[in-house]
DNA sequence: GCATGCCAACTTCCATGGAAGATGTGATTC
DNA sequence: GAATCACATCTTCCATGGAAGTTGGCATGC
């Protein structure tokens, strides 16, 4: 235990403390995630600091930051609405995750031999658990699969902006995401292109795990951008 | 002048109004930049408000947006230090922009006809003002005329998060920068690959953008990196 | 009925004070 | 002389109040 706290000392962890405005952030991110601030909600910080029960100085701190990750705006004097997305945002956000994970798996692919395979099990891990989501039709595990495995794909490239700015997209993406799971056919494409990815990692081919995870998820805008503007959806 | 304001008005400008917060944020971003407070500096909120002639909130609330952007740390209850940059932070931040202006130079070349001449004549002056400044042996203007080129090319490209993003990095590595500018040799190749950039764009040729921006951005980290680690620099 | 202007009720913005935590210094103990 | 502990001082963190700005409604005038 004594070792433990040395080792996060020695890996340079800052120690987590968890202060009032690191949970009013934590709380509203996932409030906006799971729709309990629909997109377009307006509200005023007394509000927000009423219903989370502390003071208004943590919830405007963590909206500051919730601005800056770009969910929330505040209007200054007239309150803090939820971003809506426009289809014009989804296509924004999936071009920059097509360069983002493309240049991911390159760096995997580069990666030495021993950590790139492990890296590869992993993934490979996902993917068994997105298949076997498939067959049981559950969509929720299926989604949470493939979450993990585009998580895992950033997590391990070895490059922490890369992971940050992934993160701070399918934040914004996280409920077309879960709007379009239930619009489309099932998706069993996924599976493949996943597998063509891993394989490509595994044999250290950068240019391939580049190419198949760059190919991968055009294929995804391609197929997700026309869904939502098909339902008429301005903003959601 | 009213109709300069309903103008304003209309194209949603939701009017600026300069904020106590957003001064500081802007005052510290600069003194950043320009070393006034050098990597490693730290020191407290009170005393920088007392230096920018304001309350401590502003300031406290500037800097978590400064946190957030990875240009500070603040060090709970131990004061706000300003962070260094590790020759693997530019490196990590140079893979995220040789796939981010890859990507914008791509969307570049798939706008409709007259727009891209717009752009690559933009990024043509650019490219010519470096010429003159190489001429000059003016390296500052230079680099200025650089930074057009790329700001240029990312904010044009008609997506606002990869426009986003390439400010934010490009503020990172700003201090680098101006430090590499005077150890290398003569950046002359610079000039041919903003050529192939600008004529591929031109051209309308997607992928051929992609491809000679990707390679312009490997060369500059594949000079700076070793660079700045031969130099024996382990942080700035 | 309709436009106009005032006003009360909100909102964020900023200042300030106290609470709690971190740090360095010096007294104390052995 | 070295280790330990109390404490003074500095820091961020959070609460709260007042200032300034925005909005919607209501009275007023025609």
């Amino acid at each position: 235990m004594l070792v433990d706290k040395l080792h996060m000392r020695a890996r340079q962890e800052p120690e987590k403390k968890p202060s009032l405005v690191e949970d009013a952030y934590k709380a509203l991110k996932d409030a906006i995630r799971n729709n309990v601030f629909p997109p377009g909600y307006q509200g005023s910080e007394q509000e927000i600091a009423l219903r989370l029960g502390m003071s208004r100085t943590p919830v405007h701190e963590a909206i500051i930051r919730l601005q800056e990750d770009g969910l929330v705006r505040v209007l200054s004097k007239r309150g803090v609405t939820v971003c809506p997305l426009a289809p014009e945002d989804i296509r924004e956000i999936y071009e920059v995750i097509i360069a983002i994970e493309a240049m991911a798996s390159e760096l995997l692919a580069a990666l030495p031999d021993e950590e790139r395979q492990l890296v590869a099990d992993e993934l490979e891990e996902a993917t068994s658990d997105m298949e076997q989501a498939l067959r049981d039709d559950d969509l929720l595990a299926w989604a949470a699969a493939d979450d993990l495995f585009h998580r895992t794909l950033v997590e391990r490239c070895g490059n922490s902006r890369i992971r940050r700015i992934a993160q701070t997209l399918t934040d914004q993406a996280h409920r077309a995401r879960m709007l379009t799971l239930k619009l489309r056919s099932k998706p069993t494409g996924s599976i493949a292109a996943h597998r063509d990815i891993i394989a490509a990692i595994r044999k250290g081919k950068a240019a391939e795990a580049h190419q198949q995870a760059r190919q991968h998820r055009i294929s995804a805008r391609d197929e997700l951008v026309p869904l939502i503007v098909s339902v008429g959806i301005k903003h959601l």
